[in-house]
RNA sequence: GGUGCGUUAGUUCAGUUGGUUAGAAUACAUGCCUGUCACGCAUGGGGUCACGAGUUCGAGUCUCGUACGCACCGCCA
């Protein structure tokens, strides 16, 4: 037996008792004829105790650990006789009689201690070492009991885990897919499943009424810190449901999951729709932690002045920041390059201080009568002490998104969005369509198989663009955690969707004939939605990156620095695949 | 595809106007130390300044390019 206890359980109850503890030796300390080691596993550190007194041999062994050995000691659990407080096993420490040396260890490329020395880069390389370190291990605790609550919950309301392929076609429309030759089919591929979306339908056409699955996605698209190529979704299908079943639901779920996890009790989930989202935060995910909401100017400022910028405006708004008319001209002018950088394209930026007597002090003061700027002070319910932001543009919807990006930095800078704060909504009513410059056509705003509401169907035929969709997302402090829909169930509406979306009836056949054909024989009503499983679990553990939760991440090119992925291949398996490697020069 | 920042000891970083032998902390090794727990003290080893060109009497430092890393834009139904 390599061990009788962990390393993180003994306590006073265990004074006397003789143990076997195995771990990893995370340091030692030698004070003379004395020294101490601290003992690692997953459960904690124990203290390691050897001296000359007792053993001189001993000792002397303890005395050359290196960091990271893997060891086995047997002795007694003693009272310290200077305990530490800060440590759960801080009252005890063994007295070791017999020390075996397991495996031994080169020396760590970085400190396995919670502030580690060691870079992102480095850590991700040595990344087993990486999570051998408490801040880390307990991410993935965390996602271990965030997926076993999930599963109880859905258990809990009969539904279903069921496993789908990862190797299926590719699918037109949506992100790249990661692509799998066929050896058995020469120049055929497979592609690995961006979402299991037509497999879940398929299962409410086989009647398994209630389906989940935690589950491996891909999408062949540039990184970030919240995107990996390949991520985990928790993903939901039920059948005979209208958008309140799903809503109510998964509502329930996501208070399952605050309340088990976080011993947090969340409101009844507020609703916004998409066009309000946008309007009054400039986002479809608003951060909804605190207000600062915007306020359309147009009124008041487009025409009133001799200000041509706002004259030739297609849109003005503002935002109030509360009691920051203290901002110094120095950070006025960060906030304006804040906006001017490529990354959010604004133009410029219009401040305006409300000074203690009420009047308004602004940077366009020689082109507005102070009639016009209390107007503005009114508009934005300004007082006293207030800072109001004003950004305006040729194109409304580009122009809320970078008064959003300076509504969040506001935020930012004034504490307002503290990661132990959580502020839940659902974004519903979205727009079926959206247009794509790009390719010059309408596309899915959430996906083909999204059913518009009932109450728009007219306008598939008149105004597409104008329709609303039975779409729904769930937000949490500006991060969407999940997303889905109310599907079509029926074939020949699918039929006009995928006409709307350019595809011909031939091409819409070959590529969703069997969703279509599926469709023919009896399709329930259903629906369902899918959960971002890393993003959720990082908004739990409050981390800045989805990596951090994740076991083995990709970098920001795709790569697995550690297994040096992906690689060449070799010779004899293109040969086995029939493919011959062309690469273009560049 | 694009923008910004970065790359100097095992690691995290500093390095002035371009000028002698490139520093600190930490880690590592050795010695001293019986109550440490970020132990302490002393000594020591450790550098292709990412790579390649260029400017210059002289480049860690300036210029250009390449590679790699991070963040972001595009992209992500």
């Amino acid at each position: 037996m390599y061990r009788t206890n962990n390393c993180g359980e003994l306590n006073m109850n265990n004074v006397g008792q003789q143990v076997t503890l195995a771990g990893w030796v995370q340091r030692t300390r030698k004070m003379g004829s004395m020294t101490f080691v601290d003992l690692r596993d997953r459960y904690g550190i124990t203290q390691l105790v050897f001296n000359d007194e007792y053993d001189a041999q001993l000792n002397e062994r303890a005395a050359h650990l290196g960091r990271e050995f893997v060891i086995q000691v047997k002795g007694t659990v003693n009272e310290r006789t200077s305990k530490n407080p800060n440590m759960p096993t801080g009252d005890i420490e063994i007295m070791v009689s017999e020390l075996n040396i397991l495996n031994e260890s080169l020396t760590p490329p970085f400190t396995i201690e919670d502030n580690t020395d060691g870079g992102d880069d480095l850590r991700m390389k040595y990344r087993y070492l990486d999570l051998r370190r408490q801040a880390v291990k307990k991410n993935l605790e965390l996602r271990h009991k965030f997926a076993f609550e999930v599963r109880n919950y859905l258990n809990e309301k009969g539904f279903l885990e069921i496993e789908t392929p990862i190797l299926v076609n590719s699918t037109p429309e949506g992100a790249r897919d990661f692509v799998v030759p066929s050896r058995m089919n020469p120049g055929q591929f497979y592609a690995l499943p961006q979402s299991p979306q037509t497999l879940k339908q398929l299962l409410m056409v086989s009647g398994m009424d209630k389906y989940f699955q935690i589950v491996k996605c891909f999408r062949d698209e540039d990184l970030r810190a919240d995107r990996q190529p390949e991520f985990t979704q928790i993903d939901c299908e039920m059948s005979f449901v209208e958008q309140e079943d799903i809503l109510q639901m998964f509502e329930g779920m996501s208070r399952h999951l605050f309340k088990k996890i976080l011993n947090i009790d969340i409101p009844t989930l507020p609703r916004m729709t998409w066009a309000d989202a946008m309007k009054y935060y400039g986002s479809d995910k608003p951060d909804t932690r605190f207000e600062m909401t915007f306020v359309e100017l147009m009124d008041v400022l487009k025409g009133t002045g001799e200000f041509s910028v706002f004259n030739e405006a297609e849109y003005i708004g503002g935002i109030c920041a509360k009691g920051q008319a203290v901002y110094t001209r120095k950070q006025l002018d960060q906030l304006t390059d804040f906006v001017k950088r490529p990354q959010v394209g604004a133009k410029g930026l219009v401040y305006a201080r409300v000074q203690e007597d009420g009047s308004v002090k602004s940077s366009v003061d020689k082109f507005y009568s102070s009639e016009v700027l209390d107007n503005l002070k009114k508009a934005m319910q300004a007082e006293p002490g207030d800072l109001i932001l004003i950004m305006s543009g040729a194109d409304a919807m580009q122009t809320r998104k970078q008064l959003c990006e300076l509504r969040l930095e506001m935020g930012q800078r004034m504490g307002l969005r503290p990661k132990d704060k959580f502020s839940c909504l659902w974004v519903i009513d979205f727009p079926m369509y959206e247009w794509s410059d790009e390719e010059q056509r309408l596309m899915a705003m959430h996906h083909p198989f999204t059913s518009p509401k009932p109450e728009d169907i007219a306008l598939l035929d008149t105004a597409p663009e104008k329709v609303r969709a039975n779409a729904y997302d769930m937000v949490i402090n500006g991060v969407e955690v999940g997303g889905g829909s109310i599907r079509i169930h029926d074939a020949k509406l699918q039929q006009k969707i995928f006409e709307i979306l350019g595809f011909t009836p031939e091409q819409a056949q070959q590529k969703f004939g069997f969703l279509m054909n599926a469709f023919k024989y009896g399709a329930p009503p259903h629906g369902g939605l899918a959960y971002g499983l890393d993003r959720f679990v990082s908004l739990f553990a409050q981390l800045d990156s989805i990596r951090d939760c994740i076991a083995f991440p990709k970098n920001n090119s795709g790569r697995d620095v550690m297994l040096g992925a992906p690689g060449p291949l070799g010779d004899d398996q293109f040969q086995e695949l029939q493919i011959k490697l062309d690469l273009k020069q560049a």
